[in-house]
DNA sequence: TCTGGGGTCCTCAAACTC
DNA sequence: TCTGGAGTTTGAGGACCC
């Protein structure tokens, strides 16, 4: 669960086990994306603005996250959860529900927490990371056991002590009660799942709505009929980018906008995906945030279509006083573009036109290039200097030699003393502590960041490659996965 | 010293269609 | 032919989740 990528860079990392160790952007603008419990107890939690987190923990390890890594992990877990059920769904990176019913693995509670026992021993074998799992009748309650096992262990719900349990718990347990929904609840003087249910579905629907309130209320009493679903239609694609200075320069905005929309468009056609909406995203100075969206006849995957109606849009918005966050997405999606479509009237028309040989000649009005952004205005105006860039993104992928970048926490490589990983960089000098999961906790030593003999490399695996003994490196809090169906 | 990124779903109002 | 009403689509914002 939360603590995961925590978990895995401490499992990578020996001299950070049992310390305290903060995942997340490093910005000036950066929040905690993870923090090991062992940072949690100096007040350190997600979503915590990264400056707090420093110093409430001023002596914790703070690392960049390094997703390719832990999806890695990620995709052993899952193929040892689909081992057990055809029917998985992942959550995020290191939660995923399991119907171990539909997989035949379970027909009651004992054969259930047989199988979840096995499963976390599986788990810590193949990735050498410790998960959490829940067990029952439904996902919440699956979800709710998990948070219960954390760190390290297993719970099962049985059948027909929900309410009980759920009773003295507070609203917020409930998936779907956040700040906003706990205080518009505490304020009726609804604070606990009990008084909730005690409320009655009409009294939540007059609070929250239809949807909501009929949910919290059928959660209320334990019921929750949502089936595990494997797959899920991706329904958006957006990227976004926080900056660490907030941008003024009107120029500068669209320029940044052109980039996102290039970026969003890589991402969508890299899913296979076209879509029909597009949707500007900006965060002013003071935090109020203003989205525009334009729909367009049909799907597009044309980085000049998104780029043109991201521009458009952007027109409509008042940006004096400086933007903090720009973002572009494409929803509406759909696997084939309105290109396709006119490619293919095109060919039938053509071959009708022949076929009748009364050619009508019309070059099919496509509204595709309509408008246009006149030659790039923003073309010139090289922005010069700083560019306060884009939060720290974290992302491992390939640098260019030239401009080399030594993210802390980044897995490294020195032809002398072998691998390693950045502790940290600036002024010219980079620091690599020398150690590998199996090590002993390594030595620190300093170089020129454009040392020729350091260089970045891949993550090491956290378990040693299968062989007699097997000694299970590691340990780390937990990696949860809830589990439900089962008797 | 504030508040990331990538999503999902819901609500509401206005515009449009039937 | 006009009109009112219902239903759908679009656009914007908010809440929530990990």
């Amino acid at each position: 669960m939360d603590a995961f990528y925590a978990s895995a860079e401490q499992a990578a990392k020996p001299s950070l086990r049992g310390k305290a160790v903060v995942v997340g952007g490093l910005g000036p603008r950066g929040v905690v994306a993870t923090a090991s419990y062992e940072a949690r107890r100096f007040g350190v939690h997600s979503a915590m603005p990264m400056g707090q987190a420093r110093r409430l923990a001023p002596n914790a390890a703070y690392l960049v996250p390094r997703f390719s890594f832990y999806r890695d992990i990620s995709e052993q877990v899952m193929r040892l959860l689909r081992e057990l059920s055809p029917l998985v769904e992942p959550l995020s990176l290191d939660e995923a529900f399991v119907d171990l019913e539909a997989g035949g693995v379970a027909s009651d509670e004992a054969s259930a927490r047989a199988v979840g026992e096995r499963l976390r021993a599986d788990i810590l074998r193949v990735t050498g990371l410790t998960g959490s799992v829940g067990l029952a009748v439904c996902k919440m309650l699956a979800k709710i056991g998990s948070e219960q096992a954390k760190p390290d262990g297993l719970v099962l719900i049985p059948a027909g002590t929900e309410r009980k349990l759920l009773e003295p718990m507070s609203v917020r347990i409930l998936p779907g009660v956040g700040p906003a929904t706990g205080d518009h609840l505490r304020r009726a003087g609804i604070t606990t799942v009990g008084e909730l249910a005690e409320a009655g579905e009409d009294e939540l629907v007059r609070l929250l709505g239809k949807a909501h309130g009929g949910a919290l209320y059928a959660m209320a009493l334990a019921r929750d009929e949502r089936p595990v679903v494997a797959e899920r239609d991706t329904k958006s694609v957006s990227v976004e980018d926080t900056y660490d200075v907030d941008i003024h320069d009107r120029v500068r905005v669209r320029m940044e906008v052109a980039r996102l929309a290039e970026r969003c468009v890589q991402r969508l056609r890299a899913a296979g995906h076209s879509g029909r909406t597009i949707v500007l995203k900006v965060r002013r100075f003071d935090f109020s945030t203003l989205t525009r969206s334009e729909t367009l006849r049909g799907p597009t995957d044309d980085p000049g279509v998104v780029r043109e109606a991201a521009a458009r849009l952007l027109e409509s918005v008042d940006t004096t006083g400086g933007v903090r966050l720009l973002g572009v997405g494409v929803s509406g999606l759909a696997d084939y573009t309105q290109e396709d479509l006119f490619a293919q009237a095109q060919a039938k028309a053509e071959a009708e036109a022949a076929e009748a040989a009364g050619a009508d000649g019309d070059p099919g009005a496509a509204q595709e290039g309509g408008g246009g952004l006149p030659a790039e205005g923003a073309g010139g105006e090289s922005v010069g200097g700083v560019e306060p860039g884009p939060a720290e993104s974290g992302g491992a992928e390939p640098v260019p030699p030239a401009e080399r970048r030594w993210p802390s926490g980044h897995d490294v490589r020195h032809a002398v003393h072998g691998a390693g990983w950045v502790q940290g960089s600036g002024l010219g000098r980079v620091t690599v502590r020398f150690e590998t999961p199996q090590s002993v906790p390594g030595r620190v030593r300093t170089f020129r960041t454009d040392d020729p003999e350091l260089e970045p490399s891949d993550p090491l695996p956290l378990v040693a490659a299968p062989g007699p003994g097997e000694g299970a490196a590691v340990v780390g809090p937990e990696a949860g996965l809830p589990v439900p169906g089962a008797g």
